[in-house]
DNA sequence: TGCGTACATTCCACAGTG
DNA sequence: CACTGTGGAATGTACGCA
């Protein structure tokens, strides 16, 4: 999805609920199919020139698409004033213009744009709409070995298992490991590190099954006094969603996507640099499914991966290349001692009165249970029992972290 | 009580059709 | 040319908050 629906959601400040129902007239996962509609919909050809600017049935096939997307009701005329009020949104009217572009591109095809209609998200007219030319986000994923049955974890235990994972693409940056613990035992603050203290936006989305669930974004924190290693900027994985992560039973169909991008990119609603983005998944590392003799024991120095190049370019910043790695904090990592779990304050930015919905309209077979944002870590110990994943975001070559 | 916000409803202009 | 269906702008309403 793209950073402009991610806008858009977490700008809301309040969320209406139905009366009868008593449920969120335009959740995350309805605003989500609302804007899929938008991309997937292609106008009717029309001799008339008025209809350039006219969408005929949009309406009704966004509704009808969001009924087979969700099985919720939306009628056309409720799908007609949702879009009015994205209009009076800048991300809102991007995402319309671009509409409106391809409406006049399929009119009249002679401005040369290559076009993938339809091919893939990522040729999306949303995707593209405030970016010139389009900047595919380079991806890292990171892989974090979770222990689903809290009985066979014990916070003191030195043992790390080491799951690498061969089979991704090369050009999909990075592999990475953990030591597997619950979720609930893991500090979700990442933090990356850059030659530039420009402020930075990190959106996340966390995906189940392929489908959008969440989605908020944060601003993201500068650790002071962190020279030489350069500007360390972090943040707490989705901070309104990882209380509910960690009551999961089984978390690991989640996957949580990260993007990093400069604030003033995003306030002027043009990107310019190529967004870094990050795919956390969930392994789960529980012995009945990872045997503990496959399990390597890694002094620290082991953990380095190998370098993942992220292009970030801002504005002659020194956003160059990403390297990352993962490291446990029990073993002198840079950045533990001053890196135990502290909620950004950003996350009360974002919290909606009345609150998310996603209290409201999570699937009746999972327990929800929504703890606001700051009170989210049930970390049993700090020292051991926590994983940092540390991003660098440095120049090329120059990892503070000696990768 | 006034204001801001999200959402619903009303009204109007237009395209398509018979 | 009347009718119908539609999108979109304008307006109304409910709600929370200061």
């Amino acid at each position: 999805m793209s950073n402009a629906f991610q806008t858009i959601v977490t700008e809301r400040k309040c969320w209406r609920v139905t009366k009868d129902k008593n449920e969120v007239v335009w959740p995350p996962r309805l605003e989500a199919a609302l804007i899929e509609g938008l991309e997937k919909y292609t106008p009717a050809e029309s001799k008339s020139s008025r209809a350039l600017s006219r969408f005929p049935n949009r309406n009704k096939f966004i509704a009808r698409y969001i009924y087979e997307t969700t099985g919720q009701t939306r009628t056309p005329k409720q799908v007609g004033s949702r879009i009015q009020q994205l209009r009076d949104t800048n991300a809102g009217k991007h995402i319309l213009k671009s509409l409106s572009d391809r409406h006049l591109e399929m009119m009249h095809p002679t401005r040369g744009h290559d076009r993938n209609e339809g091919s893939s998200r990522g040729a999306s007219p949303i995707s593209v709409a405030n970016s010139e030319p389009p900047s595919t986000p380079k991806t890292s994923h990171v892989y974090i070995n979770i222990l689903t049955d809290d009985t066979v974890w014990f916070p003191t235990t030195p043992h790390s298992v080491h799951s690498l994972r061969p089979e991704f693409p090369s050009s999909a940056a990075i592999s990475s490991f953990s030591e597997a613990r619950p979720l609930r035992a893991i500090d979700p603050t990442v933090a990356f590190t850059s030659g530039s203290s420009s402020p930075l936006i990190s959106s996340f989305r966390v995906l189940c099954n392929e489908r959008v669930v969440h989605v908020e974004q944060t601003h993201m924190q500068i650790l002071p006094n962190a020279a030489p290693v350069g500007v360390v900027h972090y943040t707490h994985l989705v901070p309104q969603f990882w209380s509910y992560l960690c009551s999961c039973t089984d978390p690991t169909p989640y996957t949580i996507v990260q993007e990093i991008m400069c604030q003033t990119e995003l306030s002027s609603s043009r990107i310019s640099s190529r967004p870094l983005m990050v795919v956390y998944h969930f392994v789960n590392a529980s012995p009945s499914t990872v045997p503990i003799a496959s399990s390597s024991h890694l002094s620290p120095d082991d953990r380095a991966l190998s370098d993942i190049s992220a292009d970030f370019d801002s504005d002659g910043d020194d956003f160059a290349a990403l390297s990352a790695f993962a490291h446990s904090t029990g073993s002198g990592s840079p950045g533990s001692s001053n890196f135990s779990f502290s909620p950004s304050p950003s996350a009360a930015d974002f919290s909606s009165v009345p609150p998310s919905p996603l209290d409201w309209t999570e699937p009746a077979d999972i327990p929800w249970q929504y703890f606001p944002a700051p009170a989210a870590p049930k970390i049993p110990s700090v020292d051991t029992s926590y994983i940092d994943i540390f991003t660098s975001l440095g120049s090329v070559g120059t990892s503070p972290y000696g990768l």
